[in-house]
DNA sequence: CAAAACCGACCGACCGGTCGGTTTTCGGGC
DNA sequence: GCCCGAAAACCGACCGGTCGGTCGGTTTTG
């Protein structure tokens, strides 16, 4: 029965959708199920019909979001030759999509870290991902001597932790402020700064780039 | 009556000193002030003689800690001259001490992200006071010539955000585990890395450090 | 002995999860 | 095309437990 299955997919999008809205609004323990089911259109029968908990439905969230994620962004890293241009083009790509979300920015980098030693957990591993990524990317351009030997795991979370909390401040910053930034402008500083912070300054500088808008396929979440 | 006073400081201090232990364990939100109460070898009628609310001893805790840690941090800036090793100073400070006290560590970056908006505006500031601090850093070293200009603003949102993520794995981490680094290796990792980020590479570089273990006062909390 | 400090039973709000009942969907018999 | 009946999907009142906060009473203190 394709017809059901293809109506229970729409239905769990659908809910995981409102999960993500009303945790970035509220929390996560604030985020009441009823809340939830209101917000996708439905009851909180319906929610446990179609998720076993309220804890599920985070869960969910999580990996759905991670798997979307990381595709992006070892399609950015495929599509570049040079190392140094590799690793660069992973911190890109996150950060022009977690930009753009900034919702589901919120429930990874805040909202699911006061949720308990489970979330913490969860979370824990799909940043742990996204380190070993750029980690790779890192040894990769050492083995190919662009850049000198270094604690390629230590500096892989550093450049995680600069580029979350450079986006947390950008998603964050109350809408006005004289000392507001361009989303292009953090990216150049940091791009700039991470570079350099690996000793490869004088990088291949797309700054010209042509490969804006790399992509006209919808799918949030 | 200086001695109610005393007595009065005392307990809460003790209270305080319960919550960061319980919230540390538990998260804020299951931190029971039951439990709070039962650490601090009282009974919760006992707390809430001494806070108006279980927010108000959450919020008191923030800013009692962030106070000491500015002031360690501002002293440990003032005992340089050169604007880098200023920087560099700040940055060794505030990763020594909040690997010190782990607890701490967890409550400030984790467990109050979770705990509401009141709460994520306070730490929010919090952090601005200290990214602050870094930035007048380096706006120095920038002014005296010994560093390139630059976004100090991002900038210094980097080294926070670097500093905390390097230091939440740290912090953590699994015990075991083949990989384990030393503190100081990471410390040494990361002042390269942040160094080189703004262009500072060959700096002071105190390697053979002799002012390890700088002071031996006491003050947990 | 009065005021400060402390105690803990209790109240009320909230929320995750359940469940009996209702509506919708859809394949197959006519 | 239409109807039907069963299963899927959905609904929301309700239950049980938790926890922040209250308050009248008790102990300690100066």
């Amino acid at each position: 029965m394709p017809v059901q299955q293809a109506r229970a997919r729409s239905r769990q999008q659908k809910i995981l959708r409102a999960a993500a809205d009303v945790i970035s609004r509220r929390g996560y323990r604030d985020a009441a199920v009823e809340e939830i089911a209101r917000e996708a259109e439905t009851s909180k029968g319906g929610v446990y019909f179609h998720f076993p908990g309220k804890e599920a439905i985070l869960l969910a969230l999580l990996d759905h979001t991670a798997g979307l994620l990381r595709g992006k962004v070892e399609a950015a890293i495929a599509a570049e030759a040079d190392p140094v241009a590799k690793a660069d083009a992973a911190l890109r790509t996150l950060l022009r999509i977690l930009a753009k979300h900034r919702t589901l920015a919120r429930v990874f980098a805040v909202e699911a870290a006061g949720a308990g030693p489970r979330f913490n957990a969860r979370v824990s591993a799909i940043q742990d991902e996204f380190i070993a990524l750029i980690r790779e990317q890192l040894d990769d351009a050492v083995a190919a001597g662009a850049i000198a030997p270094m604690d390629t795991t230590v500096v892989a979370q550093a450049w995680m932790g600069a580029l979350d909390a450079v986006l947390q401040r950008y998603v964050t910053a109350g809408s006005g402020g004289a000392g507001r930034r361009s989303l292009d402008e953090i990216h150049e500083t940091l791009r700039l700064t991470l570079l350099r912070s690996i000793g490869a300054e004088p990088a291949p500088r797309p700054t010209g780039n042509g490969d804006r808008q790399d992509s006209g396929d919808r799918h949030d979440h």
